[in-house]
DNA sequence: CGCTTTTGACCCGCGC
DNA sequence: GCGCGGGTCAAAAGCG
């Protein structure tokens, strides 16, 4: 049969063409290990010497954390991100500051705030960002600075989680959502959440809840890229093909809960045969493992966040 | 029926 | 003290 050696022979140059893809993929990803890294050094070098610096180092943040009468400066530029980072690499480099806090207010000083920009298409109007966690909205609003409504989250996962979400589009680039979190979440992402959305078409659905219940290779958004803003570089989560990506995780998640890997085909729930649907093999469950392990790690998260939102911040104001 | 989303009203901090 | 504006509440509507 001819057919049958020509669709071997696709299959052959689908599987070489995967296999380069997949080596590329994790160069990138040992490339983004690596800058992550360093980044994180700089950061920590950085706010070490802001530390012991502190009395000098009013020019920028003329708004000092002593003036803690006022909760919602917390929100203000490079602050946010220095608490997020000082949180996440030693708790108690805070101490500073709530020792000369006079007011209650360290629930807003402790309280971890980052941002996170994420990269929707544009048409899409729904102010959701998916990152693993479940969330219910419970307000929304227009804001003067943004003609975009402002849409606020609560993490509806645990009663008790304190964590809160807003989510704005950016004024420069529609089509990119600006998600800041607030707290910290008192429970585990994996938590029956997996690869729930806030996404209304998947709003509590138990079937989805326990694909990611059962295994570890789910990430919090569909796919990442570096977009060349002209302020610089920004990583952005890409959130462009969710459907397609989240098909791929289940089908990855069955893989490797059921078959331990074996790279077998299976049939894809949405019925397609196509290509780009079966990413069967060792080395894609093994990036996917591996970059569901460094997004599951709290402290890559926020570290990333923050560093990638610092970034941002200095390319923006050195661009003015 | 239970959960989420929507949306107007309300609360409260901040600036003047 | 007052008005503005951001954040939250809660009832109603929507959805699976």
């Amino acid at each position: 049969m001819p057919d049958k050696d020509d669709q071997a022979g696709d299959l052959l140059e689908e599987l070489n063409r995967l296999s380069a893809e997949n080596k590329k993929l994790t160069e990138m990803l040992t490339v983004m290990c690596q800058n992550y890294n360093a980044l994180r050094n700089q950061l920590t070098e950085y706010l070490n010497k802001q530390n012991s610096t502190t009395s000098t180092a009013a020019d920028n943040n003329h708004d000092h954390h002593s003036d803690g009468s006022k909760k919602r400066k917390v929100e203000n530029n490079n602050n946010e991100i220095v608490k997020s980072v000082q949180g996440l690499h030693s708790e108690s480099s805070s101490s500073d500051e709530d020792s000369s806090n006079k007011k209650p207010r360290e629930e807003h000083i402790k309280t971890n705030t980052c941002r996170v920009y994420v990269k929707t298409e544009a048409s899409d109007t729904s102010l959701i960002v998916k990152d693993g966690y479940q969330w219910r909205k419970y307000g929304q609003k227009v804001t003067r600075d943004n003609p975009s409504p402002r849409a606020y989250f609560k993490c509806s996962f645990a009663p008790t989680c304190p964590v809160k979400k807003k989510v704005q589009r950016s004024v420069e680039d529609q089509s990119i959502l600006v998600a800041t979190y607030e707290g910290e979440h008192n429970h585990s992402k994996m938590d029956g959440s997996g690869p729930v959305t806030t996404s209304p078409s998947s709003r509590l659905n138990p079937k989805n809840t326990l694909v990611g219940a059962n295994t570890t290779t789910v990430m919090p958004c569909s796919s990442t890229s570096i977009i060349n803003t002209p302020s610089g570089p920004t990583l952005t989560l890409d959130l462009t093909q969710p459907k397609k990506l989240q098909n791929d995780q289940k089908k990855v998640n069955s893989n490797t809960s059921t078959s331990n890997a074996s790279g077998q085909k299976s049939k894809s729930p949405g019925g397609h045969d196509h290509h780009q649907q079966n990413r069967p093999g060792f080395q894609q469950l093994f990036i996917d493992q591996m970059a569901s392990s460094l997004t599951k790690d709290p402290s890559f998260q926020a570290a990333l966040a923050a560093a990638i939102s610092g970034k941002f911040l200095q390319n923006n104001h050195t661009d003015k």
